[in-house]
DNA sequence: TTGTAGGCGTTATCAC
DNA sequence: GTGATAACGCCTACAA
């Protein structure tokens, strides 16, 4: 592979400075027009360009930030939800002329990047960072190292954080199932354990009582956020004999699945059971019947989030921002019908 | 923000040699156990890492791959297949210790990052190359740079590429509606005039003489791969009056359209109208009725993508490779029946 | 086994 | 306006 063409070629092609050529291709006011001329002609001719390691090591920035998207995390790609995400900053990050780095590892090194100087600021997934990665992260955040966290991060994390409102989300739901006349609601949670699954359950078992629903631990079955872990869920909450009319799914996937185990069992949605998923992925209005979904805006989510970490890395302060939900009704909600299984 | 700490920081407060320190973290042999040992040591205390852009300068290769995926081309990250080829490439890249660059640029330039230094090698889909690109790409590559084509790129492009054989899935596509005893079938094509369409619209032309079905020149219909898309293409063919029993869609999204249409129009799939979709999305399963498609193993390709470019970059010579397509037979196909509109 | 001395390609700081 | 020169942080001969 021929070498590339360097500073020094040029100059020593055009009997100039490096350092004068440096300037002239950077339009520097200072230097002359004819120059300019002549240098930018040759650079053009041999195809130059700077190199970005030696830029980036005299500038002290990459030009480029980070982000993570650990697979372990919710399948990831597998779920429509990440590439909203995605688009959402990519689209930005084009813009402000910064590449992504994207990482997908399933064990993240969410400090390495930014130590390495890879890049200059970092996007994570806060549902992906474990509370033994706090400690790290926390001394790379008070060394002032710009990060932000899509969705909401430990809250032992100092971190800015861009997220949707999903306590709001999950009583929109509720108030939804409440007028329709429902009052066993069940809830296909995420993985237990989960800080994310945990913050979901506390709002729903704060949006029963709100809403004067019935309250049953039978009712609450944790999943892993895939289509076959809804379905699964469903399975046990029918063969349990647990009564209900309407479910809420962690996320449209389990929602799906869970409207495959009905329809085997020959409930009929949303005649006899209610649906609400949660994301509106494109799958929800693809599905049959369409879900009812809890929209959380993704792609702005993305783009917020890449504009904070913009301002962070300007140096100017930053808020955490909560974004509000909005249920999006389709076919798979309807009013309660009293009926054989539910009270 | 403090100072990151460097090889000389160590040096000094060690009392050894940059060079000493350096071999010692990368654990050269020819160094003392003893030696290593507190270098190590010393570095786990003050949190070193090596600085990617020095690094990256005296080693020449920057450690990091390129993947261009233009959102103009078929809407990327919207369009389910995108991730599913993310997650190959992705998946494999991390296993190798090479981040992935991410370009979403409408109008990519294709031959800067490699020439900046900024990546090693580089992924594109083939797809979004224009014919402008092609010179300026096909120098790199006389020059040696590492170049990956994710399905088939322009000919005059002598570049490594990586595809499934499309012209095959298009006959499957056709044999199964023959045997299913169609004779009108159409086809809603990608936008007119991109490569891909073409390549397409070809393999439908032979396909329909190999398999003696009409051939018919109103029942080729272009759209822009998208489920409005798919929409308005088979809404222009119903309002035309064209007589047809079958279609096969670019994608699933456009096949998503046409199901929406024929639904509105009262045309029963598969019962008077058999569909086929293209990329066995996840959509295409969630569909109702779901969808018999054309499995393109987008995930194996880009897995086999990267590969391909991770062999190139060590200098190893490869050839292109072309998989294997599979025809998903689900609800949306069944058997001709005569009736109104197809003769 | 360790140290010395460049060099990687660019930019920034002085001079002229 | 332009030219030397010294960083930036690491690596690799070559010495010792």
């Amino acid at each position: 592979m021929r070498r590339k063409p360097t500073l020094k070629d040029l100059s020593e092609r055009l009997g100039l400075a490096r350092s004068t050529v440096s300037r002239a291709l950077r339009d520097d006011p200072q230097i002359a027009a004819a120059t300019r001329e002549r240098v930018r002609a040759l650079a053009a001719e041999l195809g130059y360009r700077p190199n970005a390691a030696a830029r980036a090591l005299t500038r002290r920035r990459a030009q480029v930030v980070g982000l993570m998207l650990p697979r372990s995390s919710a399948l990831v790609f597998a779920n429509p939800y990440f590439s909203e995400l995605l688009l959402g900053v990519s689209s930005r990050a084009e813009q402000a002329g910064f590449p992504l780095l994207l990482s997908t590892a399933p064990d993240p090194d969410f400090t390495g990047w930014l130590r390495e100087g890879r890049v200059d600021g970092l996007l994570v997934l806060g549902s992906s960072i474990t509370d033994a990665d706090v400690p790290g992260l926390n001394r790379l955040l008070e060394a002032g190292y710009p990060v932000v966290a899509i969705h909401a991060a430990p809250r032992a994390l100092q971190v800015v954080s861009v997220g949707s409102n999903e306590r709001a989300g999950v009583w929109q739901a509720l108030a939804h199932l409440q007028q329709l006349g429902h009052r066993r609601v069940a809830l296909l949670s995420g993985p237990r354990g989960s800080r994310y699954a945990e913050r979901r359950i506390r709002a729903f078992r704060s949006g029963l009582e709100t809403y004067g629903l019935e309250a049953d631990a039978s009712l609450l079955v944790p999943t892993d956020d895939s289509r076959e872990g809804g379905a699964a869920a469903c399975r046990r909450l029918i063969e349990r004999g647990v009564p209900f009319s309407a479910l809420i799914a962690d996320n449209d996937l389990v929602a799906l699945g869970a409207l495959d185990v009905l329809r085997e069992a020959g409930r009929c949605v949303p005649g006899e059971v209610s649906v609400i998923g949660f994301d509106d992925t494109p799958l929800a209005a693809v599905a049959s019947p369409a879900l009812t979904s809890v929209r959380q805006p993704t792609r702005r989510l993305g783009e917020i989030a890449f504009d904070a970490l913009l301002a962070l890395m300007a140096g100017e302060s930053v808020a955490s921002v909560r974004l509000a939900t909005q249920l999006v009704v389709r076919e798979s909600t309807g009013p309660y019908v009293p009926s054989g299984g539910a009270p």
